[in-house]
RNA sequence: GCGCCUCUAGCUCAACUGGUUAGAGCAACGGACUCUUAAUCCGUUGGUUCCGGGUUCGAGUCCCGGGGGGCGUACCA
């Protein structure tokens, strides 16, 4: 008998159980049979099967022969007869196996089959006594052996651990995995082609980055070896579409995986997912009023409706959103009046006041923004578009055109949390050189999270960025809003772990 | 990073204040059954109690160290 080569994690009777399905594929190849054939003709899915047949009355046979494949999950042997459950994507269909049917051998060879095999089918389309619709098998074949046993088939997989580990395990044992990742699949595409409608084109920007910049984010550091230099990996993709915009391409996007080198936790992974857009000719406004039909959208077209629940909030996605300013809402929810333009000292009492820790390097705009996070973010559960954002805190967005010392940008608040942030982008070089500049020196200073000075970028600024609006949406988080999930971990497909150890 | 919690059979869970040989359901194996739905019924196998030390006559249980994970918190999206 083979060894097993690959038992990974295997202990116990977990070793027997796998040498004894190793075994059985011996014991099949020297009767002459392939355990793990190269392809099967399947004429119709469990999907496709319910679709057309669920109509049928109990106790219906019909002549419509299909061919069906999929992993066989349960199995309720009755003697000269068995029932077993074929799970085939996200559906299933019973198989109808009777002994007087199949003949002897075949329905040995059945009884053979372990839970967790993959077998293709040939039968007709039938519906039990009690209306099961099944299909009554005349021959199958192996498709695929298991060699490791299922989950439990009641109970599933719970072990957060080994569902994060062994996602494989976790979408064939748990239907509620393979609903959140299908929300998922279905916002990101619907996203993607609402976009595509109204003529933008998707693009792809590096990932490897000689300097990091488009956000305010500890970047990961990799190194190139013929080049002999140090690599970023992204933080932001928005440079590099502004330098596409710069390019004539009046309409871009790209959904990028961006990576930020800070902790871990149910909000956090060190690799997430954005979607950035840039639209020429427009500004903030209608980057909001594109952004709340965007995601409106991606609900209905994923859960089919505007209205969810999320952490005990009943949350409505319906347009328009609230649109409120920093400043008023710190007004509103901190009972203060806050401004970039008021002398540094009143601001700091103020956080003083809310128990807000500052440092002697911050203006009044910092100050602010500190306030509106600990005041007032937090309660802001209905959509809401917070409005001009101090120019202090934000180096990419373009000043206010009523007031220099704020910015046209708006973060998109909903339960709490920033699902989005865009602004009128800043095309003007000469002031974007002084920001970049500002920035370069805090990071001297040792903040490891400010952007160094990109002269490329300002040179393509040099040529001429029209007016143009700019938006980032946090895919992940979206994603959990809409399936009504608190952890990033499981709107994200393999999340980040550490290594396993043996 | 820090704090709290957690880890028992392949899976889901038990095991009073430390006390015989660590149990049960599912899965697996053997048997019965031609309309089941987590099929049912009878029987059997399966354990480095995460790892390493320690205390004790005796440790799954208590202590110390290490590892994995969860939650909270900090940085942040």
């Amino acid at each position: 008998m083979n060894e097993p080569t690959t038992a990974l994690g295997l202990e116990g009777g977990a070793v027997d159980e796998f040498r004894k399905r190793l075994a059985k594929l011996d014991a099949m190849r020297e009767a002459g049979v392939e355990p793990y054939p190269v392809r099967f003709d399947r004429t119709a899915t469990a999907g496709e099967l319910h679709e057309r047949f669920d109509a049928l009355e109990p106790g219906s046979e019909t002549d419509e022969v299909v061919r069906v494949a999929g992993r066989m999950l349960l199995r309720r042997d009755q003697g000269k007869l068995v029932f077993a459950t074929l799970r085939d994507g996200g559906d299933s269909i019973q198989l109808f196996v009777s002994r007087s049917v199949v003949g002897d051998a075949l329905f040995e060879a059945f009884g053979e089959l372990d839970l967790g095999d993959w077998i293709g089918v040939e039968g007709t389309v039938m519906t039990t006594r009690k209306g099961e619709l099944s299909v009554r098998v005349s021959s199958f074949q192996l498709l695929s052996k298991a060699l490791r046993p299922m989950p439990d088939k009641w109970h599933g997989l719970t072990d957060v651990d080994v569902r994060y580990r062994q996602r494989y395990v976790d979408l064939i044992a748990n239907d509620d995995a393979r609903r959140v990742f299908t929300v998922r699949f279905d916002a990101i595409s619907a996203l993607r082609e609402c976009l595509l409608a109204k003529g933008f084109v998707e693009v792809e920007t590096p990932v490897l980055h000689a300097v990091a910049g488009g956000a305010t984010a500890k970047p990961f550091v990799t190194y190139h070896h013929a080049l002999d230099t140090d690599l970023f990996l992204r933080v932001a993709p928005e440079l590099y579409l502004k330098r596409l915009i710069v390019g004539g391409f009046d309409k871009v996007f790209e959904i990028a995986r961006v990576f930020r080198n800070e902790g871990l936790s149910t909000r956090h992974n060190p690799e997430f997912t954005m979607l950035e857009l840039y639209a020429a000719l427009v500004d903030y406004n209608d980057i909001a009023r594109l952004t709340e039909e965007m995601i409106a959208d991606a609900a209905q077209r994923s859960i089919g409706t505007t209205r969810v629940e999320w952490d005990g909030h009943d949350i409505d996605l319906t347009p328009p959103f609230r649109r409120a300013t920093m400043i008023d809402l710190i007004r509103e929810h901190a009972h203060v009046e806050m401004h970039p333009s008021m002398p540094v000292a009143d601001a700091r009492a103020i956080c003083d006041s809310f128990g807000v820790p500052w440092q002697a390097d911050w203006g009044s705009g910092k100050l602010m923004l500190e306030v509106y996070e600990k005041t007032t973010e937090h309660a802001l559960v209905a959509p809401t578009f917070v409005m001009d954002y101090p120019r202090e805190v934000s180096p990419l967005a373009r000043v206010h055109r009523d007031d220099p010392m704020l910015t046209e940008r708006f973060e998109l608040i909903v339960a709490g949390r920033e699902l989005a942030n865009a602004f009128s982008e800043l095309n003007d070089p000469v002031d974007q050189r002084r920001r970049f500049e500002a920035q370069a020196r805090l990071k001297a200073l040792g903040d490891d999270e400010a952007q160094g000075v990109d002269d490329d970028y300002l040179r393509a600024l040099e040529f001429g960025m029209p007016p143009c609006g700019g938006l980032g949406i946090g895919i992940d988080r979206l994603v959990m809003l809409l399936a009504g999930v608190t952890s990033i971990r499981e709107v994200i497909l393999f999340p980040h772990l550490r290594p396993e150890v043996q």
